[in-house]
RNA sequence: GUUUCCUAC
């Protein structure tokens, strides 16, 4: 709660973790609890600071101090641990949440998917897992398929990767920029360059006009495919378009 | 109130 909450989450925010685990000392001293939020921003600001240790050590104290940790804890902290490449220990700190029977939501199997995809390559048993929720009812939202196909493309499964796009429209769900930007990379990637063409007029056509960055990708790809006439022609068509920023 | 996706050369 507290002033003390507001002040922590407003310099984790500008990355004062020093700062603000300070503050975290003075709360304690004073006999001022600091709750489950407060030590999740602070957790979280640790983790995406990449300082996974010290945030395990808060992790430990709060469970000291009689909080208990919720998904949002565990969520960040597993991110944090995958991101280091600590898959181990980020394993571990899953099944320490199952057996407390912590409930995932989608929000949640997002972000450990995420982490599945990044940090140990293991795509398709993130997949798998997409096909048991799935089946369990619930709907998954673009954001899960964005970072399944990212997942896909990374490991060069650029097929399976085609496969769930095309799955997406099938259930009616709009791919949003960034799902094209990563498809057209991942095609460009694997030299697929007629189908990264084909998508970027998809795009056009659509409401998700490409920006820069997806033009860029592209012509990449044509000039190391020595079509640098294509190449030119999609410049030309890049600058008459203006190109916008995401 | 706090946690998740793409970004070439």
């Amino acid at each position: 709660f507290s002033s003390y909450g507001k002040v922590i989450n407003v310099l984790s925010r500008e990355r004062e973790n020093g700062t603000a685990l300070m503050l975290l000392r003075e709360m304690d001293g004073k006999g001022c609890k600091p709750c489950v939020v407060t030590y999740n921003i602070i957790i979280d600001s640790l983790c995406t600071g990449g300082l996974v240790t010290e945030a395990r050590d808060i992790f430990l104290e709060m469970i000291g101090n009689g909080v208990s940790p919720d998904v949002i804890t565990y969520n960040s902290l597993i991110h944090g641990t995958f991101k280091v490449g600590n898959w181990k220990e980020a394993t571990r700190l899953l099944n320490e949440m199952k057996e407390k029977k912590i409930k995932l939501d989608l929000y949640n199997i997002n972000v450990l998917v995420d982490a599945l995809c990044k940090g140990m390559m293991v795509a398709e048993e993130a997949m798998v897992l997409f096909k048991v929720i799935e089946d369990c009812g619930s709907s998954l939202d673009v954001w899960n398929y964005n970072i399944l196909i990212h997942g896909m493309c990374s490991i060069g499964k650029v097929e399976t990767a085609k496969e769930i796009f095309h799955h997406l429209s099938a259930k009616k769900l709009r791919p949003n920029r960034r799902t094209y930007k990563i498809m057209v990379n991942g095609l460009c990637n694997q030299g697929l360059l007629n189908e990264a063409n084909d998508l970027l007029q998809e795009m056009e056509e659509g409401n998700c006009s490409p920006d820069g960055f997806t033009y860029n990708i592209i012509i990449q790809g044509l000039l190391r495919n020595n079509s640098s006439l294509k190449a030119k022609q999609l410049i030309h068509a890049m600058i008459e378009r203006g190109f916008s920023a995401d």
